[in-house]
Order: structure tokens, then C-alpha cells, then sequence
DNA sequence: CGACGAACGTTATAACATATCATTTCGACC
DNA sequence: GGTCGAAATGATATGTTATAACGTTCGTCG
């Protein structure tokens, strides 16, 4: 249960609230193995909590978790998955297997001053990244090559 | 009209057919000044043809156009745009101005190399990547400085 | 000219996301 | 404890992005 307290601590810092139904939406995230959909989401959550749910409701809480740093989008497939380290803000990178779809969060300094150099080259402003690598994982690969 | 001649070209390349209406969407990627979405192309041609046209239609020309070369899709804002640089098949990396759209096309061998060796060291075969830094671009950074 | 596959058209629908406005909850302050 | 205001939630509707299914047309090649 530490994740629980790890969520209520980025939430205090962000001077945020942490309800039940956020907390809800975050769980159901961190059971399960890869990113789902908005839409899955809503499917899982209300399978457990056996009532309707809005599609607004799950987007609003998708974006508080993201905005305190919980969660992140993957762009490239319009899908949510926790963030593997929330202790502290920080730019995502992600491997993404086609094959079993699953999410492989990476953290690279050299990667992230790479990319703020090549923004600055340009006198661009970076305020946020996506890379987004998609290919097959190493188990994936193995098997394909049967 | 020398783009004309290069979608020719990129698509006897890749032994496929450059249709009438598969260039009037590129042509018509080609004089937006900024990524367009896919509905968006729609109401453009459908001023310029003066008819209806179904969104499967467009989306079709779009994916053919990205699979020859000639077009790329921004992950991040579910936009297309010609590719900078159709004369090769290769990587996109994009600068992504929030407050003009505009899209601007980076080609950094060192980032690509990095990215290989990030996922080589996991073991994971990439097969595309999506590099998307968003921030402020060059002038609009300076105007917002006033 | 006939057969085949690629491209296209039409209609419908699925999947993803947001707008608006009313209501409730919760903490801060008295 | 009461009440005020901001934040969160709920309900309903709608906007945006993308694909499915199926039949028809068109071009190429034998």
C-alpha cells in the first residue's frame, strides 16, 4: 500500500485534493499491466463499482492525476498508465511493444539534454516532451522469431 | 511544382499509384501553412471541390500518403502535414509551436542514434519513433516576452 | 476483351474528448 | 456549530477523430 500514501503526498505537495473517486481512477490504473483507454477505464471502474460512470467524470480525474504527476499519457495510442516514478516530476520516455502492448517507462538525462539542446538551437521553448519509441520488447521479439 | 514530381517519384518508389485524389490532399497539405487535422482536410477540400466528402475517403489518402513517405501525423495533436524532407524515408522529429501550430521538422542523427541505443540496451527493436518537443517557437516565445 | 486487384463511394457506427449548467462536498473562517 | 466560497461531482448533450462493411468503378495485364 505504499503507492497510497506516495499519491497523497504529490497530492499535499500540488495543494490538491485527493477524493475517493481519484484515488479510484489511480488504482484501477496501477492493477492493471499496461495503458488502457479513457473509454476502458470507464468500463473497468464501473464493472467494479457496479454503476454508471460519465465519460467527463474519468477524463477530469485522468486529468488531475496527470496534472500532480500520478499519471501520463501516451500519446501515440491516446491511452493512460502510471507514472513508474512518481516521487518526482520528470519528462516521460516510453518504450511501447506492439505485441502485447505493453508500456516500458525509460529515463534518460542524456536523452532529455539532448533534446533541450536541439530546442535551444532553434531558440525554441520547450515546455514539454513526447518520445514515444514503438517496436517489439525483448520478450516479443523472442518469441516472433520462432 | 516541384513537390509534383517528387510525390511522383516517392510513389513509383514505393510501386504505388499517385491518384487524382490522392494528390489533392497532399496539394492540399502542402498550402496549409500549419498541420491540419484529418476534418479539417475534409472541409478544405470540400470548399475547393465544391462536393461532400466521406471521412473515410480522407483518411484512406492519409494513410497512403504517410505509407509512401509524403506526409507524416503529429501524435500529440492528431494533425498531418507534408514531410519536410520526402526525398528519403526517415525518422521525424518535430518542434510543435502551442501558440502559432506551426510544426517545425528536425532531423538529428544523434538523437536517432541515441534512441536506438536506448532501446538496443533493453533489448527492444524499434520500429518507429515519435519525438514531439511542444513549447514556444522562436517568435512567439519573443512576442510573449512583451 | 475479360479477369483481377486496387481504389473509391456510401452509409453507418465506434472510439475519443469536451461543453454547459445544476448540485454537492469540503475546508476555511467566524 | 454555521455559513460562505471554491473545488469537485453529476447529468445531459454534443463535438471530434477514426473505422467497419459492402458494393461499384477503374486500370492494368494477360
Amino acid at each position: 500500500m505504499k503507492w497510497r500514501k506516495l499519491a497523497e503526498s504529490r497530492c499535499a505537495a500540488a495543494g490538491e485534493r485527493l477524493t475517493p473517486a481519484r484515488l479510484a481512477a489511480y488504482a484501477e490504473l496501477l492493477v492493471s499491466e499496461r495503458p488502457v483507454s479513457a473509454y476502458e477505464l470507464i468500463a473497468l471502474l464501473e464493472d467494479r463499482q457496479q454503476r454508471k460512470i460519465a465519460p467527463l467524470t474519468v477524463y477530469r480525474h485522468l486529468d488531475f492525476l496527470i496534472r500532480v504527476g500520478l499519471v501520463h499519457r501516451l500519446e501515440s495510442t491516446q491511452s493512460y498508465l502510471p507514472c513508474d516514478r512518481p516521487e518526482h516530476t520528470h519528462e516521460s520516455q516510453y518504450l511501447l511493444c506492439s505485441s502485447c502492448g505493453r508500456a516500458d517507462e525509460v529515463e534518460s538525462k542524456p536523452l532529455e539534454s539532448l533534446l533541450h539542446k536541439i530546442a535551444d538551437q532553434r531558440g525554441f521553448q520547450p515546455e514539454n516532451t513526447v518520445v514515444e519509441i514503438r517496436g517489439l520488447c525483448e520478450r516479443c521479439a523472442a518469441s516472433e522469431s520462432d
